[in-house]
DNA sequence: TCCGGGACTGACACCGACGTCAGTACGGTC
DNA sequence: GACCGTACTGACGTCGGTGTCAGTCCCGGA
């Protein structure tokens, strides 16, 4: 009896089961997947996964954790001082770098934005606490540009979750629907957006 | 042996069950909470709790429907053409009333804006379904508005994306944290935002 | 006092999903 | 050709949670 079509290596197998856990977690959820069904997917046998991962919560935690190491890197303190980098370009290129990340595996998005409340305890804790990190990062930028002029006044902390409220929400509409959205269009979109709002009502 | 501390009428029992599996809900999360906690929360048998709703996701349902009718009730339409109310008024009414309606009984927001999404395909519909009508009442709004020219130019349906993740962060935040935050500063701090978004970046 | 019916109970049978492990296939080595 | 070692398999035992239902309690009417 044949077993795989191609024969593999392990690097190779665990990326191959990563990737398509992923596509089964986009679509079922986190929830109604099933071990079964992943293993379905990446057309081995029950036993196979185990081979390479812990359990359902272990691979689901791999495919999470990346997109958020990268988005972890990917936003960086805005530097008033910098003379070569206007503050506005450097929130603009903030933004960009996030909705590139996001657009770019829009299957991880859509995972991270709507099932990955609510797997465990303890991970909801650490999505969170990502989560908070940002927030905080975000409220300590935004009272700097206060004293700069640069922030409106107000409470820096409602701020920061309007601001990420308005960008997650953005993201996930475009992904859940599977909507092309032009990644520079919904960038300068929410830029604007953060600049003046989008009520003229005197 | 003695049953329940209190002789109670069936209507009042079936709401005591609903109110006692809220909390459950909030405190646990919805795939975390077992029949056998709302039951022990509710100072019951498991056989009782199955006379009163047929299973977990049927009184999560209830629990849900209520406020998802009461916020499609509490959302109207903004006439720009009222006389008596000016269009920022009515807009800042609208906030008022989804504020007012989520704080209210924050353990069934905390519910809706964190576990009722990947409960099960079909309630997940339900529930993309009511976002999708409100982000189209909305987008209408806006549409008008911009011919009125008190809505910025732009693609509305960005627009009302950010403008619903903005509101709904900001509620999950107050609601997860369990903060103290006063209804009427979140009013007018979003009303702020969407009239002149926070950053002043020249 | 006995009976009937409604509210409630909780032990139990059932089930679906999980993780395991004895076994199979196969490529390399001597 | 015999012998490993490695990757993989899938039937099977297990278990946590579910929903049921025969039985208990109690009250109100005959």
């Amino acid at each position: 009896m044949r077993y795989t079509s191609g024969s593999v290596g392990k690097p190779e197998r665990r990326q191959q089961i990563l990737t398509l856990a992923r596509d089964v977690f986009a679509r079922r959820g986190y929830h109604a997947t099933k071990i079964d069904e992943i293993v379905a997917a990446a057309g081995i046998a029950r036993g196979t996964f185990y081979l390479y991962f812990e359990d359902k919560r272990a691979i689901f935690e791999e495919i999470v954790d990346r997109t958020i190491a990268r988005l972890g890197l990917a936003i960086v303190r805005v530097d008033p001082h910098d003379a070569s980098r206007s503050v506005a370009d450097q929130v603009r290129d903030n933004i960009r770098r996030i909705v590139r990340i996001l657009l770019e595996d829009r299957a991880t998005t859509k995972i991270l934005l709507s099932d990955a409340l609510g797997v465990d305890p303890a991970f909801d804790r650490k999505l969170l606490s990502f989560y908070d990190e940002m927030s905080s990062l975000l409220e300590t930028s935004l009272r700097e540009g206060q004293e700069l002029q640069v922030v409106a006044v107000g409470d820096v902390r409602l701020m920061s979750w309007l601001l990420m409220g308005a960008l997650k929400e953005s993201l996930f509409q475009i992904v859940q629907r599977g909507a092309e959205y032009d990644d520079e269009k919904l960038v300068d979109g929410a830029f604007d957006f953060f600049c003046a709002g989008c009520l003229r009502v005197t």
